[in-house]
DNA sequence: ATATAAATGATTGACGCCTATCATTTTTCT
DNA sequence: AGAAAAATGATAGGCGTCAATCATTTATAT
């Protein structure tokens, strides 16, 4: 059962025989036990980008307090955000301690693949958060479907016109992103295809700096009267949220942005802004601790029911905690 | 460690001194085989009442395939849906099996406290899913804020109005139950505080019952002209769907239902309702397990974020598996 | 045919912890 | 004071599994 090799393929047959026979499971945790197996993890997720990463990390922390009952030791690792030389390095450093299963919130590159294939021929099993890495390298993704998630920013916005026709207002981050750029795919073709009569302007570039974003959010309000809606499909809300408590606006009007954090869960709460679509990263941190819980010990998948990011308005915000 | 009692106060605190000493943490796994734990689990949920718990039952079983190799066996118990004394009887009938923990679809009736106290004196833990236990029979409750649900379903509704007025029509399976009440509760609260110029109009009891619902709806549409929004906080929505279907809708128009099932998601993907909201039955029952299991093994309770509603449109239905 | 290597099968302690048992000390009662 | 009881402490298996070792059979080379 353990592949130890040279043995008959009679008695391989044998023994699935009688596991089959007997309803034989065997018990993960004593065989941990006996083989001395712990599980060392590591996160490798982005340095103060945005306080999103932050509200995972301290998830990660909590996590990390109860599963060391179960052997599972977590190292977080920070990487300065999305330079993917960086991301390089510290994944090549990563072979130096032995880690059993590490979460990388990737990027897409080729690059990646050489140091990520030696750390998986050192038996080290990955999964990618947030952002994909490149499909070979890693055995599962947990995250969320960022085109479904525009789409569905997509919707909203659409069911806020009633009918009337609208001007749409985008903020991106980056173009490069992949999450940015598929989010705004899928808020296109949903207003494309079925809200004919809004207008969906440029797409705004603001690094996610919430200052640039500001200026730049002015500017184009400034620029087209009747915005009847902005959706930001990456950071830096702080800028988009100061631009809009100046404004006066006029119905219909809806703002989208994604990740509730501290400015994002204000503004929802005083108005400000009518919905945040949230990816939930504290369910995302738990996704990827049992993945690779399962991938050490080679137990079958966990069943994992799709992530679907929360869709907060102002009255169902969790609570907070102090 | 283990109060096995008979124990000098002075080596207890010698006890705990070594153990902060040392940092030692206790391998559970270890721990749970030497004493022959097993995690004997049950599902107490309701027989057939709606397709909404063969979904939970489904995801039960796919954990329980996985969980097998954690010493963990899981039954699932019908009951008769909402029958408060087929409930009590399923309640003392447990007894008789020795189970660890279990996860009770419960009502909030003292009449149960007499068999859960008895349960809980024979050491199983208890924990409440979807519908809550009196809050002393039970050491934590899984499920969704009902009160928030409704709010949000409201904010949404309110949304689609885009500031123009309306007339909102409100269906409930039972105005007894209390997660349709929290949910209507919340609902009337928001239209009356942030939408005054839509008017709520008187609940429409329709027992979960599809025809019923029909029924009534029907006459409610053809009585009230200018109806702009259907919200039905309970089930039986395939009459309503059928009911939508025959009519003509005119903007501003939104509706919301609870719960993703075949019929909904159908009427969902046709443009037929605009907003199911979901109480993700599958994450609903990981939360059950992790935390039953955290009980028996008297580890710290797993951090557990607030459980959120899905708030499904067209466009993020989650993939169909065939 | 014999020596040697490879293939295969069986056996023996751990792994970290707990329960049951046994050993020792302290207290209580007559 | 002596005996019995209670309180407390120490010890030995064993939970289900695996890796390392040892024992045996089979194949290969000389």
């Amino acid at each position: 059962m353990n592949q130890r090799g040279n043995v008959a393929q009679k008695s391989v047959l044998k023994v699935n025989d009688a596991v089959q026979q007997l309803g034989y499971v065997r018990n993960v945790a004593a065989a941990n036990l006996s083989r001395k197996r712990t599980h060392r993890l590591a996160f490798l997720i982005p340095r103060r980008s945005n306080v999103f990463f932050a509200r995972m990390h301290e998830h990660i922390d909590m996590a990390a307090l109860h599963l060391k009952f179960a052997q599972v030791s977590i190292d977080v690792i920070k990487v300065d955000a999305f330079e993917l030389n960086a991301l390089e390095r510290a994944i090549q450093n990563l072979t130096q301690t032995h880690y059993d299963g590490i979460a990388i919130v990737g990027l897409n590159s080729k690059q990646l693949l050489k140091p990520l294939s030696a750390l998986q021929a050192r038996g080290t099993h990955i999964v990618s958060l947030v952002s994909d890495l490149p499909q070979s390298c890693r055995s599962h993704y947990v995250g969320i479907d960022n085109n479904k998630a525009g789409r569905s920013a997509a919707r909203l916005t659409g069911m806020a016109h009633a009918g009337l026709a609208g001007r749409v207002l985008i903020a991106a981050g980056s173009l490069d992103a992949s999450d940015h750029l598929d989010r705004l795919e899928g808020f296109r073709s949903v207003i494309e295809q079925d809200f004919p009569n809004i207008d969906v302007l440029d797409v705004i570039e603001t690094g996610d700096q919430p200052t640039l974003m500001r200026q730049l959010m002015t500017d184009a309000w400034d620029k087209h009267d009747q915005i009847s809606a902005i959706y930001n499909v990456g950071a830096g809300n702080e800028g988009l949220i100061d631009m809009l408590r100046t404004v006066e606006r006029r119905q219909p009007f809806c703002c989208i942005v994604h990740e509730l954090i501290e400015p994002t869960r204000r503004a929802l709460e005083d108005g400000t802004i009518d919905v945040v679509i949230d990816q939930r990263p504290e369910i995302e941190v738990d996704r990827a601790l049992t993945r690779l819980k399962a991938l050490i010990d080679d137990t079958p998948a966990p069943p994992s029911p799709e992530l679907i990011p929360a869709v907060y308005v102002r009255d169902n915000l969790p609570a907070e905690f102090i």
